[in-house]
DNA sequence: TGCTTATATAAGTGTTCGCTTATATAATGG
DNA sequence: CCATTATATAAGCGAACACTTATATAAGCA
């Protein structure tokens, strides 16, 4: 039988881990495009430790994936994960923060990751 | 215009502060039902103050508001919140929490609030 | 008024959080 | 093999969190 609803505890897990602005527009962000670890520096701007726990947390419940390419880690939206239905109709609730990407994009930082 | 998206920031306030157990069963509840204090500290088993606290984070950021009756007072989900929207998307991916109040009703704790 | 019940606020405490710096691991290319 | 680049992990730290106990406020009632 097919959950449609989340548990109580899990959607709390869930909402606690997006309750973070970072984390939040990163996962907004992974709804449209595969990302590495230096692409999420340069637009958080902050450090690449931080940047790497943020993501730890998110692929510990099954929020994110991630794939190596070369030197390269990429994450991704985990389509097969019983929250993803949850978190889509949760994205759908924010806008879209693609900007952020093609700021990167302008400044050339973009393609020498990928 | 009517605003259908909210901010991501504002978006990541409301997703930390139902990002807590107890905190997002309150919410579920007060969906369907007005509940004063005193349910709540018997349905977690939770000191008064404690409950106190959970709600006055949810009434600083708008998502509940409380009306006084004699000595109780009563909490109830704000429908006129710019995240109102928002927070009723949400609450609909998550199970209905009544049983909780059903148990209180059997024990005869839910009539001698209201 | 004084007593009881309901709720709020204050203060203290151990835990979690998000960051930092330093270091380890992994892959690339000379 | 060595140097460089990308990422992960470890350790430390101040702030925020969720609880507790103690106390204050508010309403109801004898």
């Amino acid at each position: 039988m097919l959950k449609t609803k989340v548990d109580v505890d899990q959607a709390a897990v869930i909402l606690k881990l997006l309750g973070d602005r970072t984390r939040l527009t990163m996962v907004k962000l992974l709804e449209n495009h595969d990302c590495c670890v230096c692409e999420f520096v340069e637009i958080f701007d902050m450090s690449q430790p931080s940047v790497s726990q943020h993501l730890k947390k998110l692929k510990q419940v099954g929020i994110v994936k991630e794939k190596r390419k070369g030197s390269w880690v990429f994450y991704s939206l985990n389509k097969e994960s019983e929250f993803t239905i949850f978190i889509e109709r949760l994205l759908d609730e924010i806008p879209n923060q693609d900007d952020k990407l093609e700021a990167l994009e302008k400044n050339g930082k973009r393609i020498t990751c990928c």
